[in-house]
DNA sequence: AGAGGGTTCGACAACGTTGTCAGAGCCGGA
DNA sequence: TCCGGCTCTGACAACGTTGTCGAACCCTCT
């Protein structure tokens, strides 16, 4: 017997099913599924009064039971760094949008740069058979993917690449960033750079580490022990690496690149506090660096960029491209502010 | 009959059931979900066949059939207004951490403002049958949500209240804030404060604006109709309404009170490039706000709180609290910095 | 030797949905 | 009148897991 919506037959603490909304409406479970999934071969007559008992009851459709049937459950995870990071927000959100464009949701969570902690969320996203999955490495060996990739789980690595296994993976360009940064501080007359970066064993801080090398190799520039401080990006430890560098008796660096964006914040700092200008530039953008004074000029990487080029990669898999796996290297750009074109001085 | 882990045995887009490794180990199906689900009454001995077993067919429990037999999924929703926002990055991941020390992953998206989006996006994390819902409102007509809360969906709304139903409301103190704020630029002299702000019918807008008239009127000062200017937060857009307050010719304003830092951020800007100096206050911290010259005192809302509180009583909830809804409201805190302390000029 | 109790294990149903297939009803044409 | 071919509908199995329950076995005690 169908019947008009009535709140009184919401009931607290029950999830109707289709089998409730079937026999509220006096029809079989399966017509309530075309209804529910807009299937062609009901009647306008009797998909109403579906329609009806569905809003009656309060009716929802439990994807988990559709999930498991269908074998897809429109979804992608994500694994990353850290919500909070700043860098991370355009790109999560990026991939988001792809996501939706697919009509797929996303799950995401931090690893907080334990390898441990990202293997744990990779592989309860798999559990729950995300169709795809996009991950920000936190550790650099991947073969407990292994399996699920040979199971068919799609997966794409962003930001830094994958360890020990064969993945499509998209990067900024670390190396010709870095590079093009200390080029630049050359070019405005410096000869004594320091460098201050993340530890190396993260790729992307061995790569501008490299990049800087390379920049100071080709204007024939030796580059003293002291002058390069990869490590820890605990403020303390930047800002004394800092310190040493400029205030070394014999050669002292006239000029900083900073190898991501918290060291250059931290330079910053350290170098507001100083009297005699120094140069900076800084690997990464954040906002307002064009307000400070001096603004700061950085090698922009397109955090949002990275995240749709590797969204885009993982639904042209999910749609049945079968391409080798692949390196994506994405540009960066230098945006010259004015603290990278401090002349040296003394 | 069991076997050594063989990698000869992954076969290629096939996902191993609990049936299979009760094959693969010759024995039954409940043996396997004991032994995946660490369940005692299993001799060690079958218990180690069964883990090879797993490992040499790369078996992961499929959580979608869990989640439907058990009926619990293990996994909030979060609904917000825009990942990419700095603001909900730090909110977001209060949350995660929340729902992690509880087992849980967070399934989120963004709303981008658009209420019908966030409609549809709560909707979906429901049909996902999420155990909880946290919800940034972009919409102030959430009756919608009625027949999930009824169903036993928990519910908790963030930053904004819920519109149109009776929930949990998790909110920083933005009329004391903003008063507390106001006062401040009073206290240092001011008597022609202006207030920029966002859109009156957001909640939070409207209460930064009464929080103004408080501070205003507790002081005894006129507020000329020209000194308020809510409206969109677009840079354009705030920056005409200061410049015109700024250069009111016979009542200019000598401080501004932004209504929240994206406001804030055009406004230092604009003061930027003016050579009288005007006193400023924001609402929200942000990063490098301390940098900045003059830094920039803010009125701070504690963001990660904002997620954490809620993610807390959205678990209570879940373990069975009952509590009339409530509306929890956070404290600011005043962060002078010197922007907010430049007396009158003239 | 038999009873009693504990441990280990597996057959089976159920979760809520969708795909398959066949039945019922109707129409038009021979 | 009967048949073929539509359209609309519902019964049933299946997806992969977990809860229930009873069977089989081993040990101990009388």
């Amino acid at each position: 017997m169908p019947s008009a919506p009535r709140p009184s037959e919401l009931r607290y603490g029950i999830r109707p099913t289709m089998k409730d909304v079937a026999a509220h409406a006096g029809v079989g479970l399966k017509t309530v599924s075309r209804v529910v999934n807009r299937e062609p071969g009901v009647t306008p007559e009797t998909e109403h009064r579906v329609q009806a008992s569905i809003e009656a009851l309060g009716f929802r459709r439990n994807d988990s039971a559709r999930v498991l049937r269908k074998g897809r459950t429109a979804s992608i995870g994500l694994v990353l760094e850290d919500l909070a990071d700043p860098f991370y927000g355009p790109l999560n959100r990026a991939v988001e949008e792809v996501a939706r464009t697919h009509g797929a949701l996303l799950i995401n969570g931090s690893s907080a740069e334990d390898p441990e902690r990202e293997r744990e969320l990779a592989l309860a996203l798999c559990a729950r058979r995300v169709d795809g999955l996009v991950v920000i490495p936190a550790g650099d060996d991947h073969r407990y993917l292994e399996p699920e990739i040979r199971a068919g789980m799609a997966t794409v690595f962003v930001d830094r690449p994958a360890g020990r296994i064969d993945a499509d993976v998209v990067l900024s360009d670390s190396f010709g960033g870095a590079r093009a940064g200390v080029a630049h501080l050359i070019a405005h007359g410096h000869r004594r750079i320091g460098f201050i970066g993340d530890h190396p064993h993260i790729h992307t801080a061995a790569e501008r580490l490299r990049g800087y090398r390379a920049a100071m190799a080709e204007a024939a520039l030796p580059v003293a022990e002291a002058w390069t401080a990869p490590g820890s990006t605990a403020p303390g430890r930047v800002a004394a690496a800092a310190e040493a560098m400029l205030d070394d008796a014999a050669e002292p660096v006239t000029a900083l690149f900073a190898g991501n964006n918290r060291v250059t914040v931290t330079l910053v700092r350290v170098l507001a506090a100083r009297t005699r200008p120094v140069a900076l530039v800084g690997f990464d953008d954040f906002e307002l660096a064009d307000l400070l004074r001096p603004a700061v000029t950085v090698v922009a990487q397109d955090a949002a960029a990275l995240g749709r080029v590797a969204a885009e990669r993982l639904f042209d898999r999910l749609a049945g491209a079968r391409p080798a796996a692949e390196r994506i290297v994405l540009p960066t750009t230098l945006v010259p502010r004015g603290s990278g074109e401090i002349p040296p001085a003394g």
